[in-house]
DNA sequence: CCTACCGATCGGTAGG
DNA sequence: CCTACCGATCGGTAGG
């Protein structure tokens, strides 16, 4: 039976939402629980009574975009075939993904340089195993001769995810230097084209690159 | 005369250091007036009368790292001879500069996160200049055909200069993909010859590239 | 989900 | 460069 007011349900899902934006805005230390509480409408005391504590909401803004992530990333690895189409995936996708929404890309930057550590474990349990799948691919083509092969493949890869997370983070800023009309806050396909084209030409020969 | 205790441009030079090395690791958000007065060794009203405010301090710390940036910059642009030493001494010194003390990285990339606008307008004001000789050489090596004639230079250095940054400032993060010892808190030299080489062989075209 | 309230800390000032 | 102090806001609790 949906309820027409705000459900239990709707109003975490509207707290998650609010903190995710104002934490990629503002950052967590300077976003306060009274900015989260204004933007959802409702008392500070009513809002810790959700989240517990101002960190454990921290925990879920952070652990929901690393999932949806996750969520997303399997499922390509899959669905691509096997060789370049799958690395043009799994690139291109990554990028849709952040570039979808920018919040996403800026909270994890603002994590790396907020808690350095503890974003470590969480690349670590999060990304290295599709990592390990991707280098996987990128030697097999390097036997085959497609792929350089003084491409070093999990240094690559750091800066490839490096490229795009931060790329999307930052665009705004870095995008000054290349002016192009961003619709609605997002990044411009100009930059994405770019991006896109300096993960490729550093990995394929120019050979294979356009078959 | 040199002071054995510490003279009024000391205090103030301690006072900078102490609030990029804090800025940079913690956020301005982060960091109180208190932390920096107490790395300092004063009191908190003491480093108030020092720096008025604490947005002043911000600007102040922000200025120092893009004036020191710019110091070194237009030196290296003409020692480097025409050609591919010049793009390769631009982009190397850029890398060692930030690698040499990340915290100018990270400042950098916080400021973009926490204030874009006021960032971009630093960038148009202290890199667009730059930007442009390293353009019009990218230009020139497209009309020679030793330059993919598909980068697109503007949007190629925007790539690069976030390359660059980012991949200083979160090294810690994103290397964790690709394990490698690093000294002293610096990037490791594994992850710099990457980003190089990612750099490099998405300008040239590979007959030119080893010559 | 609210009102009322807590001690701690914030950036900054007064006055010397 | 200090002591003493300011109003505002912080994260969080009591109690309903």
């Amino acid at each position: 039976m949906p309820a027409t007011r705000p459900s239990a349900a709707d109003v975490s899902d509207r707290i998650l939402h609010a903190a995710t934006r104002l934490f990629a805005a503002r950052g967590f230390e300077g976003t306060s629980l009274q900015d989260v509480a204004d933007e959802v409408g409702i008392r500070k005391p009513s809002l810790v009574y959700h989240v517990s504590t101002k960190d454990a909401l921290r925990l879920r803004v952070l652990e929901g975009v690393l999932a949806h992530w996750n969520e997303v990333l399997p499922e390509l690895l899959k669905a691509a075939a096997t060789g370049k189409d799958q690395f043009d995936a799994v690139v291109s996708e990554t990028l849709r993904f952040f570039a979808a929404d920018p919040d996403r890309a800026r909270l994890l930057v603002r994590e790396a340089l907020d808690r350095p550590e503890e974003m470590a474990r969480l690349i670590r349990s999060h990304v290295t195993p599709w990592v390990a799948i991707v280098c996987d691919y990128i030697r097999k083509g390097q036997e085959k001769g497609r792929i350089y092969a003084h491409v070093d493949p999990e240094a690559y890869v750091a800066q490839v995810i490096n490229l795009v997370i931060s790329g999307v983070a930052t665009f705004h800023c870095i995008g000054v230097v290349a002016p192009a009309p961003s619709p609605e806050g997002r990044m411009p396909q100009r930059h994405l084209a770019e991006l896109l084209r300096v993960a490729k030409t550093s990995l394929f020969l120019p050979g294979a690159e356009e078959e």
